[in-house]
DNA sequence: TTTCGTTATATTTGTAAAAGTATAACGAAA
DNA sequence: TTTCGTTATACTTTTACAAATATAACGAAA
């Protein structure tokens, strides 16, 4: 018997972050690029970039640099924010996954 | 900024509950009825049914125990173990909240 | 100045989940 | 024995979401 969670942050104006988010913030990290990170995800660059569009505009401060143009025809990179938010969110994700497992032994199911 | 959280107890046979299920099972309670339940959760008795059934075959014992046929067509009860699957779900569900309530607050972002 | 892979966006197509429809079996009470 | 609302199940239709396709703009480097 195994207890599982789904953790994401909230704004007013949207879902901050989530697991997924975060999975793609760290393949543009690795990668450079957008395109990139969602071929890495297995997900379409149009859902790849609604995802991150949607984190953004819940954003007070951008979670990403976009360069368009260029001689490898830009990439985007995640900004220092961006990295913190990564950061913290897992913290609180493999917290919350050991809380719920010492929970859980507490009641007898 | 909130976070949020969603939480489900999985068995090697699929998924024993969550929030949805659990929702579905307070009905049952209240309705003695898995057609009433799934009328007063704006889901059709079909979906009601799968989900109920899913909840079964992931669990050692039965969470329910239906009548068929009577003067009132039957209904559904919830036995025993799944009240106190409720209870314990709800339980660890609240402490959950609370618990990233507080995780959230330790970082800024 | 031409090239290239990228971002950004719109539109169409495909698919999986939900809803809707239909129907049989059931059995206590009137 | 007839009635009734329910459980249980199969099948069809609808819908929402993801994927696929298409296309323009961009700009550093060769």
């Amino acid at each position: 018997m195994k207890i599982k969670s789904k953790i994401w942050i909230e704004t007013d104006e949207g879902i901050l972050i989530s697991e997924g988010r975060i999975q793609l913030l760290k393949l543009i990290e690795s990668t450079g690029s957008l395109n990139k990170a969602a071929k890495e995800m297995n997900i379409s660059y149009q859902k790849a970039w609604k995802l991150i569009d949607a984190s953004n505009k819940a954003s007070a401060e951008p979670l990403i640099a976009t360069q368009v143009g260029g001689n490898k025809g830009g990439g985007t990179v995640v900004t220092p924010y961006g990295k913190s938010l990564i950061e913290s969110f897992e913290k609180i994700n493999v917290a919350c996954w050991e809380f719920l497992d010492l929970e859980l032994k507490k009641h007898s199911l």
